[in-house]
DNA sequence: ATGGCGCGCGCAGCGCGA
C-alpha cells in the first residue's frame, strides 16, 4: 500500500502533472492541498480516468483538499469539531478499514499574527479531532501539508528560520502533541539526516541550492507505523515546468 | 531593508503563500 501527499498549489494548473505522477508512481491514496477550485469545478472524470475515486472539499480560490484513492471513500468529514469554518482545510475518508485524515494547515503569515493565532488554534481543534479518531481507527494515517517544520534538521537554515512562522516553539508543541497521541512521522522512521526538504521557495533559486523546508508529512498510528516499510520525498516534479513550490512524499506500508 | 516567484482574480495590480 503506497500514500502520497502533495500540496499541488492549483489544481487546475497542475493536473497533468498530477495524473503523469499517478501514472508513474500508482499510490493506493493521493492526498492534494491547495486545489484552489469550487467542487462544481473539481476535474473528476479526468482522475476518474485514470483509475482513482475522488473525494474533495474545495472552495473558490484559496485551501481546498481532495483524496485520490483506488478503494471509494467512506465515513467522509469535511469539518473540524467546534467550529464554522468557512476555509476548506480537512478532508477525513475510510477506505477498508484504513482512516486518512488529510490536511491543509494554515500558514500562519507571521508570529502573534490573527492569521498565526487562527493557525494555534486549528491545531489545538485537530487535536481534539485526533484523539477522536484514533479511538475509532487503529489503522490512520494524518497526512498533508502541516506548515511547520518539526525540528531543526527539516530546515535549510535553522538560525535564519528560528522563532519564525513554521519553526516557532509553539507550532512544533503541537506537531509534537499530534505525534504524543500515537502517531509515527514516517520519513523520520527510516532518515535522521538534514538536507531533506519538501518546499522550496520559487525565488532565489531556492530549489537549484536545496534551500528548503521538510513542512509536509505522513503520520501513521502505531499500526500502521508496524508496516511501513520506506517513506520517501520525490523532488522530481519540483524540477518540472511550472512546478508546485511542493513536492509528493509517499509512504510504503506492508 | 525590500523583494525576489507563482497563483487567482480579472484585466491592473494586489492578496496570499511559506
Amino acid at each position: 500500500m503506497k500514500i502520497a501527499t502533495w500540496n499541488v498549489n492549483s489544481l487546475r494548473v497542475r493536473l497533468p502533472q498530477v495524473l503523469a505522477w499517478l501514472a508513474l508512481e500508482k499510490p493506493d491514496f493521493l492526498a492534494l492541498q491547495e486545489t484552489k477550485l469550487p467542487d462544481a469545478e473539481f476535474p473528476q472524470a479526468e482522475i476518474e480516468t485514470a483509475g482513482y475515486h475522488c473525494a474533495f472539499n474545495g472552495q473558490k480560490t484559496y485551501n481546498g483538499v481532495a483524496t485520490l484513492s483506488r478503494v471509494p471513500a467512506t465515513q467522509t468529514v469535511m469539518e473540524l469539531p467546534g467550529a464554522n469554518d468557512p476555509q476548506r482545510r480537512l478532508l477525513a475518508t475510510t477506505h477498508n478499514g484504513v482512516r486518512i485524515l488529510n490536511v491543509y494547515i494554515p500558514n500562519g503569515q507571521e508570529v502573534d499574527s490573527d492569521k498565526y493565532r487562527y493557525k494555534l488554534d486549528w491545531l489545538d481543534r485537530l487535536q481534539e479531532f485526533l484523539e477522536a479518531e484514533l479511538e475509532e481507527f487503529p489503522e490512520l494515517v494524518l497526512l498533508g501539508d502541516f506548515n511547520i517544520a518539526p525540528e531543526d534538521r527539516d530546515v535549510h537554515d535553522p538560525q535564519a528560520w528560528a522563532g519564525h512562522v513554521l519553526c516557532s516553539n509553539p507550532e512544533r508543541e503541537a506537531f509534537q502533541g499530534l505525534l504524543d497521541l500515537g502517531l509515527h512521522d514516517a520519513f523520520r522512521l527510516f532518515e535522521s539526516g538534514g538536507d531533506h526538504y519538501s518546499w522550496w521557495d520559487y525565488r532565489q533559486g531556492a530549489f537549484r541550492r536545496n534551500h528548503g523546508l521538510r513542512i509536509d508529512h505522513i503520520l501513521a498510528s502505531h499500526a500502521l507505523a508496524e508496516r511501513c516499510v520506506a517513506c520517501t520525498i520525490d523532488s522530481t516534479p519540483r524540477k518540472h515546468e511550472r512546478p508546485s513550490d511542493h513536492t509528493p512524499v509517499m509512504a510504503q506500508f506492508k
